[in-house]
Parts: C-alpha cells; sequence; structure tokens
DNA sequence: CAAGATTGATGCCTCAATCTTG
DNA sequence: CAAGATTGAGGCATCAATCTTG
C-alpha cells in the first residue's frame, strides 16, 4: 500500500498533494522549500530547547550571548545592534538585556558618544554559558544533518543562501523589507523596492 | 563580474567567519545549513503575517484553517490532529480554536464515537477566508524564490526533505523526538533511523 | 523631526495540573 | 492507567506611545 517510490516521504509532500487535489488551479510548489523550511525551523527550535535546557538556558538568551561573544573584543553591542541581529522587536531586546542582566550575564552601560544610547557587556558568566551551549548545540545540529553527504550539506547551505542574500543584502532598513505587496488593496504603499 | 568571490555575500557567511575567529577549535560549519533555515523562517514569517495581515488574518489562523480546508471532504479534524499537524501544543490548540470559534471560522462538537473527544468543523466563512489568504500567500512565496530557477527550487526542495523525513517519520510519539540528554556523551542514543 | 531606548498593554505559547472517558 | 481535551499560571513577543538626545 504505502510503497512508493521515494516522492511521497515526508509531511510537506503530502500537504502539497492534498492541496493539488482541492485547489488544482492553484500553484503551491513554492511549499516544497519555503513549507520545509518553516517546519524545520520548528523542529530545529525544539531540538535547541532541548539542548540549552540542560544548562538552563533558553534559545533567545543563546542567541543574544552569542552575538556578544562574536563581538569580541570588546565583547559589547547597542540593544539596538542586537535586536537587528538577531531580527526582534526592539522592545523585546529591552526586555531581553534586563532579564539577562539578572541573571548576571550581562552589563548596562551608558554609551560615552551618544548620550540617547546603551551599550550592553557580556560578562564573564554570560562568556561561559554561551560557550558551553554552543558546544552542545553543534553536537545536536550535526545529529540533524546526519541524513545528507557533505556534498549534500554545501549544496543545501548555498541554495538557502540564494534566498537569504536577498533579505540580508537590503536589511538596513529596520522597517520590514518589503512591503505587504500587492495582497488585495495596494493602499498607497510600498515604493516598490527593486528586486 | 559576480562570478568569482561570491562567498561572503549573507549574514551567515559573516556569523560563520566570526565564530572560526574566535572558536577555532569548534566546527560551526552546521550553521551554514540550519542557522540559514532558521533566519529565512524568520523572515518567512514576517512576510507571511504581512500579507495574512491585509485580509485580517494571523499566520496561526491560516495553519488550522488550511489544515481543516485540506482535510475534505468532511472538513473536520480533532484538537489533537490539529495540534500534531501544526506541530502545536495540546493547549495552545484549544485556545486557537476558542478564538477561530469566536469569529464564526469553525465550530466545536462532540465526538460522537468517543466521548473524550471533539470534532471541530470548517465554517464557509473560515473556508472563504483561508482559501484568500493562501492564494495570496502564494504569490508572496513565489517572489521570495524569484532568485532561484525551477532546478534549483526542486533541488533545495529536495534536500530540505531528507532532514525533514527523519523527523515526520518516527513523528508518530507526541513526546520530543530525541530527549535532552548527552550534551557532551553521544552515548547510546540516536538509533539513526534508516532512511 | 529622527534615532535610540524604554514602558505598558495586549496576545499568544508553554507547562503543569485536572477532568472525563476508554 | 492511558488518551483526549481543557484550565490557569507564567513567560515571552509585538505594538503603540513616550521620553531623551542628536
Amino acid at each position: 500500500m504505502t510503497e512508493d517510490n521515494l516522492t511521497h516521504n515526508d509531511e510537506i509532500d503530502r500537504v502539497v498533494e492534498a492541496w493539488q487535489r482541492e485547489l488544482p488551479q492553484l500553484d503551491v510548489s513554492p511549499m516544497l522549500v519555503l513549507s520545509r523550511v518553516s517546519r524545520l525551523a520548528r523542529h530545529f527550535e525544539r531540538r535547541r530547547r532541548a539542548v540549552f535546557s540542560a544548562d538552563g538556558l533558553a534559545p533567545w538568551e543563546v542567541d543574544v550571548l552569542a552575538e556578544l561573544r562574536r563581538s569580541a573584543p570588546s565583547y559589547e553591542l547597542s540593544p539596538g545592534d542586537l535586536a537587528h541581529a538577531t531580527l526582534s522587536d526592539s522592545a523585546t531586546m529591552t526586555s531581553r538585556i534586563d532579564r539577562l542582566a539578572d541573571k548576571g550575564f550581562v552589563e548596562r552601560y551608558p554609551d560615552p558618544d551618544d548620550r540617547r544610547g546603551v551599550r550592553v557587556r557580556l560578562c564573564p558568566n554570560g562568556f561561559r554559558a554561551v560557550e558551553r551551549a554552543l558546544a552542545d548545540l553543534m553536537i545536536c545540529e550535526y545529529e540533524m544533518l546526519a541524513a545528507l553527504t557533505p556534498d549534500q550539506r554545501t549544496e543545501l547551505g548555498q541554495l538557502l543562501r540564494l534566498i537569504l542574500v536577498v533579505f540580508d543584502a537590503q536589511g538596513r532598513p529596520k522597517s520590514p523589507p518589503i512591503g505587504p505587496k500587492l495582497p488585495a488593496t495596494p493602499s498607497s504603499v510600498t515604493p516598490t523596492p527593486g528586486i
């Protein structure tokens, strides 16, 4: 019965097949890439949560600490930098820094060059935590890619980059890089950024 | 022109380069795949939010309604089915169904075959909403993949499936497929599901 | 006014019970 | 006891408004 020839294997294959049956006039083939990306990201996030919980950390904590760790040798960034780097809201970052400071992982101090600004510095405590978490994470990630050959991993990374480059290149504007783009009523917005 | 050095282009290239500088002893190459997946998923989620907001819908609403829409011809599923299909918590699904029922998109009624169970049925209201949202989403997704040739899209989908199959195949057990154990010592776990 | 950061309100998700039924 | 669904508590994110400084 279920002896399909290699083509119908994961959940997305079944989803796309169902859409083609229900809405034959709609081309849902982009799902074969993007729904898989979403779904895989959710699985990955669950793994990250499990791995980090062994160290008493949450994924968002590692995200922030890792950003600071990589900013060596100063080990400090502004909240705005952190928000942009982690693709999160500015208000979210304020809250995150509060909690990380409470745990002694980072400390805040006023930016000497700009009185509006703040600098967030990584404490030794956070330094050790993030390095341990990262090592654990790499073991987990390595396992997740076990089904791929080295060449396939390289190829997969390159293909994903082709899509990401569009976002990260024009990524400077903190506003959503591309507007809602003609859903039903283009309400006089979105000057059509050149893709 | 852009033929030779297209190696350092997206954010993940810079991240990996920084880690190799800071922690040369740690192999972070899995990030070239998995960090890109995560990051792309976040970008994608933002787009989805923007697209659906034009229809007055949230991404999680479309997720649930789409699952019901594809369950034709009955157009009904149990909360547990929906939770599993959308990779979300059982409690989350209860809350979602509450809110969708308030909006008249779905309705709940007791399972005639199992008095513990509940059936969730798609209302005409939700039927129309999800079909419109899906059409808008496909336009958005198509644009996001514009940088790829058809062959590249196919290839990318296949490579992602190789990873997903491992999750979706053994996905039956509701417990996290792999325990939070072994942060440092790969002792005896990971039964290596035979692809 | 614009940029940077913060605050409070609101909404959604996760987790640990709890209740009912098989 | 196990499965299915629900509840309430707590945590985190998002949004709009605010305050300060360039």
